[in-house]
DNA sequence: AATAACATGTAACGCGTTACATGATTAC
DNA sequence: GTAATCATGTAACGCGTTACATGTTATT
């Protein structure tokens, strides 16, 4: 049950609305970590309130609730993170097609590896400018920094690990 | 639906039953890309098989069935490799886990940090004695070797990108 | 003889996606 | 006034996990 405490962890960042988690969830962690949409997440949402670990801090135009996490809610977070062993459930459908290129020919095999050289070599500047701006414009603390950085990190490994695979393949 | 694919692909590389298929599963895919227990791989492959896109080979002790891949099958293997975008739909509760490091104090973030860098380190060396074996052993062209490399760049990433952050943190 | 590993199958339940549904506010 | 965006909610269906269920073969 991992949806609840994404949410608890942006929630512990700023209060936000359903509406606005959906949009952090496309706009981060859906590329990295974990997506969800927003017919699961206010369900979810008026679970946790229930349950005390969140609750309506604000209510605005729109019918818009916007949620702040609790004491209860943040010694959870806590918990999840530190208590628990951090067992690592994987599903990335990338990773399975990388796996599975040795079950094409050498000229298809290579012709996905270049595209995905490529995407991750596009990807992975555009992200940088996104950084540099981020850097530029404040003392940037926490949240979106550590994943940006990863991101980075992640796209390089898949370029190199691609070029790595073509020579390999000949 | 990728588990099929994910299938499909085993097969691929050998015929094997839906016992074996699991193990598989367990020993390589699991920790990266993919994963999935006997009570869904066994219904999947009588689906693949009522499909044609596979066949029993051969019937063994213990009612053991062994699966081969049909030509229909690889044609839709190569599809959903080569033609389809290869769209990444990723959950992966580390890399969320290290997202929402930002929202613990910094004592909490670092023994985290320490401990996730430690536990790549060590991953990184079992599985860097491992490959050693595998290459020393044979000429090992194909599958295993591409998920190998591409998890020992992952755990060198992870321990390296704990780093930073814990650098970060100060 | 007992235990571990091999081998397959299904049912119940929970999580996640797609689609259906509705309305308010803002920008052009 | 019309389109885009903001904002929330639910129902149906499909995918995935846990648990239940059973029997065979190999090892000690």
């Amino acid at each position: 049950m991992s949806l609840r405490h994404a949410l608890l962890g942006l929630l512990a960042d700023e209060p936000s609305s359903g509406y606005t988690l959906t949009r952090k969830f496309e706009a981060s962690l859906e590329r990295y970590a974990w997506s969800a949409r927003h017919s699961q997440i206010y369900p979810e949402l008026a679970r946790l309130a229930d349950e005390g670990m969140i609750e309506v801090a604000e209510e605005g135009a729109r019918g818009r609730r916007t949620y702040a996490i609790t004491d209860a809610g943040r010694a959870e977070l806590r918990s999840w993170l530190v208590d628990q062993p951090p067992y690592t459930s994987v599903r990335n459908v990338l990773v399975l097609k990388m796996f599975l290129l040795s079950t094409l020919d050498p000229v298809d095999a290579k012709a996905f590896l270049s595209h995905l050289a490529d995407n991750a070599e596009r990807e992975l500047e555009e992200l940088r400018t996104q950084v540099a701006e981020l850097d530029a414009a404040e003392g940037t603390q926490g949240f979106g920094r550590f994943a940006a950085e990863y991101g980075l990190r992640e796209y390089a490994l898949v370029r190199d690990w691609a070029a790595w695979a073509m020579e390999r393949i000949g």
